[in-house]
DNA sequence: TCCCTTTCTTAATCTAGTTCAAGTTGGTAC
DNA sequence: GTACCAACTTGAACTAGATTAAGAAAGGGA
């Protein structure tokens, strides 16, 4: 599988050279998955971070009353998975399924480790796209408190508009944390204005 | 003021030697703030990360309805500030205010991106703590989703008990998403019971 | 001590969003 | 063709939580 994204992808936070690159790529387990098929399982351990080379998928969360809870979409140059899991090796608390047939790269945790260890560069690639995942997150923390469902949609389209094309409204309508009918409403009022 | 606290919590992840724990605590601004002052206010450019050395803070962002959401309580031993404005340096939407009288160290941008550049240590660790937010970012965005206002604020009393002792239930509403008239309900409800 | 301000509570009314139940649409398998 | 299934919509009844407005506690100063 192409491992070129990725390596652009890094390489614009920190330079890697040619030992660097190779090794890395080395430890990457390619993936190809069916739309449909699942990366991760709840109740399974996490196994590895997952970076999206081409596709789409979805991590969720299933509650108690069993009604789902979308967390994130990954698309093409995201990185996806259960942090939790992976660090801790405990039991998965979401589940991540692809939404379109997707090529993804697999960083085990063994891997993960002994790459930051060997070359700390890594690190800092890692820190700074977890410390920016953080910001996003906070952000939409935020969001959800302080503005409408309404609000939250149409951000939502600016923000992704590849995502509104196919991704299902039931899991948009889960992602920003209302009901398909609820959705479905905002839409109709959007479309008569 | 004291710098043991902040070595100790830096070394349950990466060991420091005596160079490093030197040098790292030159840089770091000790700063005495009172019950109500600000540590940074929106509109401005953040100082840089700010840890708890002793005390309460809290930050908070305040929306074009002029409403304030607590976005975060941060006691001893823990990080805060805004992310966002301290890595591209552009104004703050937070502001950080102290609950209570506190002592705080202030690591401004230029010295950290020094010394993560000599010691990629820092790098590490910085990451981890990173990791470790992000993911109780995920489980607060999940929570607000999945569970009811009343499950959250017994989750907040389990999780911050010594927040509930002096910290305003107003703030504590804010922080659970609800106005503090429904956090006055809730704990009625809950006294009868 | 008394006053003044902020925090917390109560209760009535109101609304954003849910739930439930039925109906539409479109794809796909036979 | 039609039967089926999943995604989407519609509408009516409902509820968690907001809003408004008032009063009760609880500090702090001077």
């Amino acid at each position: 599988m192409d491992t070129s994204n990725i390596i652009n992808s890094i390489s614009k936070y920190v330079p890697l050279d040619e030992v660097e690159s190779l090794y890395f790529t080395s430890v990457l387990v390619p993936l190809k998955i069916r739309q449909g098929d699942f990366t991760e399982r709840a109740g399974n351990i996490s196994k590895g971070m997952i970076y999206v080379n081409s596709g789409c998928l979805m991590t969720y969360f299933t509650n108690k009353q069993a009604t789902d809870h979308v967390i994130q979409f990954a698309t093409t140059g995201w990185w996806t998975g259960d942090l939790h899991s992976f660090t801790s090796q405990t039991p998965s608390i979401y589940s991540t399924k692809a939404l379109a047939d997707s090529e993804v790269l697999l960083l085990p945790k063994n891997d993960m480790d002994q790459l930051l260890e060997r070359f700390p560069k890594f690190e800092r690639y890692f820190r700074i796209i977890f410390q920016n995942s953080l910001v996003t997150h906070q952000h939409r923390i935020i969001q959800n408190f302080s503005v409408g469902a309404e609000e939250r949609y149409q951000e939502f389209q600016k923000k992704y508009p590849s995502l509104v094309q196919y991704v299902p409204l039931k899991y948009i309508a889960s992602y920003l944390g209302i009901t398909p009918e609820f959705l479905s409403k905002i839409r109709r009022r959007q479309s008569e204005k």
